[in-house]
RNA sequence: GUGGCUGUAGCUCAGUUGGUUAGAGCAUCGGCUUGUGGUGCCGAGGGUCGGGGGUUCAAAUCCCCUCAGCCACCCCA
């Protein structure tokens, strides 16, 4: 019986969850519409270089959660765990190269071996935009209030901050890396086991551990932000006054990296304390080397991705479904009429429900159930006068009318 | 991958120190109402007690294994 379970990890999104899913999916489609954002879907798997090549050797993504397996020809492929790198193999693939600045919308389910917790799923479903061949810190503002503008239309602003950092340029980050590997290599005695593997693998990463003797070494850690050559200084002042002037609120959190390698300068996360230690809703950056390093032209990107689960785990059920009319057909003789008509006030724009089977009791139980508006009865009396009862579900009101102006009269439900 | 908590009807949960046919509410179905729903009353169906093994005269209850969910770590959306 294990085989009629879900494989771990996996879930059946039902209609009710559903709709708050495609709530969350649609909030973010119009609002990166109304930046020009475009939408764009690339295979759910790929070969298994284009992860593992772009994402680090040393990154978790790549070393145990991914799903990889050899296909019938003996090609390696990987489930997507991430949006970003095969947009990029896309852009390279497509030869887009001549059509910069690209604005892409994204969304979609990705897949990750990891241990299931509220929040995190072995497959769950992303939406992101990717913004290519910008080298301006304003597309960073701009896709930074993207995301911003989404979460606002969600209404889960309130429950949310947007951190910020920044990496800086490669010679910055390899500078920062040497300062803080030559300040933790004094404390090493004192870091937590996890963290000492760290540190020649990703010393970076450190910086968030949440062991508590880490966290009071990192206190007085140098910080990023100091080592900032002037290049790298100038485009986070930007970036900031940037934010500042679109009206986006953000802190700055210099101990914010991010798990993958190919990020640098800009890096943010939307966070919010409501879903325990999966706290990440929005999360991004700039990649400016990961295109040329995947053998395509060097071309910079800016982007991010959301969870669309853990977003919609903040949300309420936002309804809007049409309320259906109803057709309750009283004895054998008004059937045929009844499906005809049926289909005629479907093709004119209604909503109608069919009830199939019982008698009168029944179908109107059920046109309760599946709270109708109106219902419209034809029995026999209604078949010789020629005529329909049409009743307003909510006040009981019944009005007897030709059954020539039924769909005239219906408009008043729309 | 590591540590911990949990697992009884479709859902939310009771189930006393192991002891007859495992309970409630909600939901479902039927009836009171043979052309009229929502409220009310009456009644019914529905459970391999997550799965497997063990201890015992007897296991939902104790032990072991396993699966799943949740929490923390890890990591991230």
């Amino acid at each position: 019986m294990s085989s009629l379970k879900p494989v771990r990890g996996t879930h059946d999104i039902l209609p009710g969850d559903l709709r708050r899913h495609r709530h969350v999916e649609n909030a973010a489609f119009e609002t990166a519409g109304r930046y020009g954002f475009e939408e764009i879907s690339t295979p759910i798997f790929e070969f298994t270089e284009v992860f593992s090549r772009t994402l680090g050797d040393t990154s978790d993504i790549v070393t145990k959660e991914m799903y990889t397996f050899a296909d019938k020809g003996d090609d390696l492929i990987t489930l997507r765990p991430e949006g970003t790198a095969g947009i990029a193999r896309a852009f390279i693939s497509s030869g887009l190269s001549h059509q910069l600045p690209l604005k892409f919308f994204y969304r979609g389910p990705m897949f990750r071996y990891e241990r299931p917790q509220k929040g995190r799923q072995r497959q769950f479903h992303q939406v992101g935009v990717e913004l290519l061949g910008v080298d301006s810190p304003l597309a960073d503002v701009e896709v930074i209030s993207i995301a911003s503008d989404f979460l606002s239309a969600l209404g889960v602003d309130g429950k949310v901050v947007c951190e910020l950092n920044s990496l800086g340029d490669s010679d910055s980050r390899s500078a920062y890396r040497q300062t803080l590997v030559d300040y933790l290599m004094d404390h090493i005695n004192s870091l937590s086991e996890d963290s000492r593997a760290r540190l020649d693998r990703n010393p970076l990463r450190i910086l968030d551990s949440k062991d508590k003797g880490d966290r009071a070494i990192i206190a007085d850690a140098p910080l990023i932000t100091d080592c900032l050559n002037d290049p790298s200084k100038r485009f986070f002042d930007e970036l900031l006054e940037g934010l500042e002037i679109s009206g986006v609120a953000y802190t700055l959190n210099p101990k914010l990296v991010r798990g993958l390698d190919y990020y640098c300068h800009t890096a943010f996360e939307f966070t919010t304390d409501a879903l325990g230690a999966q706290g990440a809703l929005v999360a991004g950056g700039r990649y400016d080397g990961l295109i040329k390093q995947m053998g395509g032209p060097q071309t910079p990107g800016t982007g991010w991705a959301a969870g669309v689960e853990r977003l919609a785990l903040m949300i309420d059920d936002p309804i809007g479904k049409k309320r259906p009319i109803a057709m309750i057909p009283i004895g054998n003789e008004a059937a045929e009429l009844v499906l005809r008509l049926t289909q005629e006030l479907r093709r004119a724009g209604h909503t109608i429900d069919l009830g199939y089977a019982g008698n009168m009791k029944k179908r109107m139980q059920r046109a309760n159930k599946i709270s109708a508006c109106a219902a419209v009865i034809i029995g026999e009396d209604e078949l010789s006068k020629n005529a329909v009862v049409v009743r307003d579900m909510d006040s009981g009101e019944q009005t007897e009318i030709p059954l020539s102006t039924l769909e005239d009269f219906l408009s008043r439900f729309l």
